[in-house]
DNA sequence: GTCTATATAGGGATAGAC
DNA sequence: GTCTATCCCTATATAGAC
């Protein structure tokens, strides 16, 4: 494992807690335990470069556990199944926000919008390519594949608000059931 | 009209714009065309002091527009329609993002969380108890609630990603119709 | 009440020793 | 490859003239 690879979560975790802006290099420098010399020498542009790192490190997450499943299992109900449950774990039953909506939500949207674009766009686009295959109608499952995703980032931030974990607990069942109604 | 009701707006914008730590007091100075001098004779508390203001101030506004009409209203239809026009309006048909929602999402939240839990928690309740007496089960309501609410930051999350604030009213007319499905 | 000037701290980033 | 020291800039906040 690279030096860099080993990184990338720890920096992700700042981004994902402070935000673009927030995250300072001393909260980076404290997270990481390198010094900014050390970080310098590893991302020479700096925090644009560590966040773009950290934002395609998690594409490639959700493309290996979460977009790829959805295209091209067989057995498509399982892939939205498998979906569900590495979404659970990825965020962690609620307790960690998902750092390309908080990215979205804020002025790093346009600095970072190939990456923050086609983190969802590809996401829905693999999640109602599987609906369809589920046996939904090619309109339903575009709107449902919407409604998920959706639901699934209302739900981080409400979940968050009330500091509440559970929230998000009990929307992502509900989305799971709306997922399997046909 | 007070100065500092007309400033509060303008705050509001920048706040949500580039959240809670990007709006710097130059960004502020900017925005409303006043001075540091100036704004620290109005806000002593400074940044903090304009972001729990702000915060108070988008709490009036749905107290009066949404709560209290799903409330009140007699016809509590007639109040669930009324909200889903006003936050239309508000969030400018997708163009706008929730600054609540921002805050919840960042570290600022914290520092914030009784403004960010007490917007969610009786936006849910108010429209919880309409859906009730607009014929839905009692569970059923509260889970409406949850996902009408998830649903509605989700698509400001998901809009603004994608930079189509079509995206947000598709949501909302969605989340409309489950609202009048019976 | 608004401004300019200033104080002090922390921001991102670089240089160079080791 | 990591550190410390340092640069320059911007941050928040304050003081005091007008």
């Amino acid at each position: 494992m690279s030096p860099r690879a080993a990184l990338l979560p720890k920096l992700g975790e700042v981004f994902r807690t402070y935000g673009y802006e927030g995250a300072s290099l001393t909260l980076i420098t404290a997270a990481t335990g390198l010094g900014k010399g050390s970080l310098y020498h590893l991302f020479p542009g700096g925090k644009a470069q560590m966040a773009k790192e950290v934002l395609a490190e998690i594409d490639q997450w959700f493309e290996r556990e979460v977009f790829a499943p959805l295209r091209d299992r067989e057995d498509a109900k399982a892939g939205i199944a498998h979906m569900f449950k590495a979404t659970d774990d990825y965020f962690r039953s609620g307790r960690r926000v998902c750092l390309v909506g908080v990215f979205a939500l804020g002025a790093a949207r346009d600095e970072f919008a190939d990456a923050v674009q086609g983190y969802f766009d590809r996401w829905r686009e693999a999640l109602a390519g599987a609906l369809r295959r589920a046996g939904h109608p090619r309109a339903e499952a575009m709107e449902l594949s919407e409604d998920i995703l959706a639901g699934i980032q209302g739900a981080l931030v409400l979940a968050r608000a009330a500091d509440d974990p559970k929230l998000f607990s009990r929307s992502l069942t509900r989305l799971k059931r709306r997922a399997a109604s046909r």
